[in-house]
DNA sequence: TTGCGTGCAAAGGTTTTGCATGGCA
DNA sequence: TGCCATGCAAAACCTTTGCACGCAA
């Protein structure tokens, strides 16, 4: 852990993502979700606070979009790097798909292109199968645990 | 064209793209290019307008980071269903790869996850080859036409 | 005691929206 | 004439920053 200190905000939140690994929170989210406990934890430690996860590695950070907020996750358990993240730009949906062809697509990447690339902050954008398929849901903010 | 009437500034931002076809802008480059000229374009119609392109198709838009403005650029030309988008996450370069393997991956997506990837759209995060051999830029916001 | 972490509030930047006006068909 | 597009300003939004106080070591 990179941080100096070690401290009641810092343990709740890395506590929370644990709990919930697999899963995608907002910085809202997780502000929310403390706001609601005997203890509230203002915005600006939240952020601080994820910062500091991301900068450990302890946490992956996705972007989604403009003015969307960023999404995170506890990193341990996720194996993000054999894990595609896909976001539905029609139903907003983000999926997670384990895929062995990521390898060789990272692989190609660093031999061919001299580019190391970091799967686990990548979001590849398309239409997800629903959609496709005309079931497509109306709700455009859903955002499922991944 | 999806837009109902044919105006001024419509044509004046799609000219503007296309005129630099292959590069990228944020919205504020583009506001600022009309700002010195001698109408003017308001920033909201700046974004309107964007927003009916990307729905045309006629422009893609481009999500770097949450904070960073997005990119737009005129997509007749670009051939982005073979490019890869790579974003160093060091110098914060946008590199832009050709590959035929890109074709592939879709395939892939496609086939066995139902995703109907929007190459175009996509950026892959990680660390470019320059960074890695040492020779990293300080420039923090440096970004290339691609 | 030292200095990092916290909370609150304010600022920052990008993007969106409301509303009256102007321009296309 | 009818309706869309525009411009300006204000709002919304997520995120960052300043500053004084609290707490870990």
């Amino acid at each position: 852990m990179r941080t100096a200190y070690r401290t009641r905000a810092q343990a709740e939140i890395l506590d929370f993502l644990k709990a919930s690994s697999g899963k995608h929170f907002t910085a809202a989210e997780i502000w929310d979700h403390f706001s609601k406990e005997d203890h509230p934890i203002g915005t600006a430690t939240v952020y601080r606070q994820l910062e500091k996860f991301v900068e450990d590695g302890i946490v992956r950070k996705y972007v989604l979009g403009p003015g969307e907020c960023a999404c995170y996750a506890y990193a341990e358990d996720l194996g993000c790097a054999t894990h595609f993240h896909c976001k539905c730009e029609r139903c907003g949906r983000l999926i997670h798909l384990d895929c062995d062809e990521l390898q060789e697509i990272r692989a190609h990447l660093k031999e061919h292109h001299g580019f190391a690339w970091d799967t686990g902050k990548t979001v590849f954008y398309g239409i997800c199968d629903r959609c496709q398929e005309g079931t497509e849901r109306k709700n455009n903010e859903q955002r499922e645990g991944i």
